[in-house]
DNA sequence: CGCGGCTTTGATGTTCATCAAGTAAAGTGG
DNA sequence: CCACTTTACTTGATGAACATCAAAGCCGCG
């Protein structure tokens, strides 16, 4: 196959790399190295020095940090197309946030300096990853003040209406993370993530046989995410 | 005067137009409008179209945006040298946020699109930006977390060292917001702000008379914050 | 000088974390 | 493949942290 064509073809580039030159492109080419990963497989810490873009072609990952104490907190879950080396890459020396697999994933690194030239060069490229990473902080930002205002109830239906829309496209999906996962994404206890849910199956406003969930009623969902 | 060298000389340069050339600075100097905003007058309006570039030469200024619920939630607040149409002005057409001015300050405005045109052609000075966009927001995702991880009397204390540390660079200072306001910033009541603060000055921690404080024992201060 | 918003203090109630204890599920080594 | 261990899940009871409500004093401003 020629390579060339795999990487001009990758869904990706329509979103990113819509203002490379050909040379351009061929050069991210020779340079990209694709790998999968397993789900729960670490993809890079905490700490590591940041030597490479990485981007995720497909699967879900997990960035998380140590808080104070010890203790997780997942910042944000990365789609396809979603660059995951995120914030950090331009403007620290190292990773801030560990990023692990949710499920099977695959990801395209890229080496940093290919991307740094590339930027200085091309212009239009430059302003578009201003755009994508203003973008993407400005998102996770609007969605951490949008949970902290919410009380437990509130977040859990947010929670499952994203998964529902934003992850999965449907009604029924298969969380990909264990309770304790969701409680160190939405900053409350394992205790409540499960009393919670369980209030809602029994509720009848979702279907819920250990992570397989089914979202049954669900404007009473967003309803609940509203008032929250 | 030369008016070349007020922007040539203006402190603002040596951080963000570094990279400019001689021939783009004085293209800025050109387009640029200094203006000064008194205490408690807004500068943008969350909503208002982005045309212009907007940094902060001198003062204090809050970002904030309404929640859900009408309720005001403070982001940040920005100090001279910051880009204080921030995240948004690459990435949207509309400000996010509404931003007041806290004391007189002074700010100076370029049209978005000599801005943009410079990203385009400079590439240092374009990577420069994205870091230092990068860096804005992995301050603001940092900081909004570290307050959420803290009970009531941890926040407060944060929120005094920074005052005293990153803002004033004093013990002594005087606060630039009602307790409303601080209570908007780091998510709790009004009431919970004056008693806290009430506390630390019985305590000794601080003292305190209407909007002075002074810092008696940063240390303690530091172990409540950070205990918190 | 009086009105409205800011500030302060106290009393009450709700929300949520913590603790405890038991069950199910999922790895692990023989 | 089965016993064993560990890790995840679940439910209930208790207590602490914090919001809310109420009432009164204060301050700036028209």
């Amino acid at each position: 196959m020629d390579l060339n064509q795999t990487c001009k073809n990758c869904k990706f580039r329509s979103h990113l790399f819509d203002k490379l030159s050909d040379e351009q492109l061929q050069k991210v080419y020779k340079n990209k190295k694709s790998s999968p990963v397993k789900k729960g497989q670490i993809i890079v810490s905490s700490g590591e020095p940041i030597r490479e873009f990485i981007y995720l072609v497909e699967g879900l990952v997990k960035l998380q940090k140590i808080g104070i104490k010890g203790k997780e907190q997942i910042i944000t879950i990365a789609r396809p197309m979603d660059f995951i080396s995120l914030l950090s890459v331009l403007s620290k020396d190292t990773y801030e946030y560990t990023i692990t697999a949710l499920v099977d994933s695959v990801v395209c690194r890229i080496e940093l300096n290919t991307i740094r030239m590339m930027l200085r060069e091309n212009g239009d490229f430059s302003l578009d990853i201003l755009r994508y990473i203003s973008n993407t902080a400005d998102d996770i930002i609007n969605h951490t003040y949008a949970l902290n205002s919410k009380n437990l109830r509130g977040r859990i239906a947010m929670l499952l209406v994203e998964f529902s829309e934003k992850y999965f496209n449907s009604n029924d999906f298969i969380l990909p993370m264990s309770r304790k996962e969701i409680a160190e994404m939405i900053d409350m206890t394992p205790e409540n993530v499960i009393r919670i849910m369980s209030e809602f199956r029994k509720d009848g406003v979702i279907k819920l046989r250990s992570k397989q969930v089914e979202i049954v009623n669900m404007e009473l969902l967003k309803k609940i995410r509203d008032l929250g």
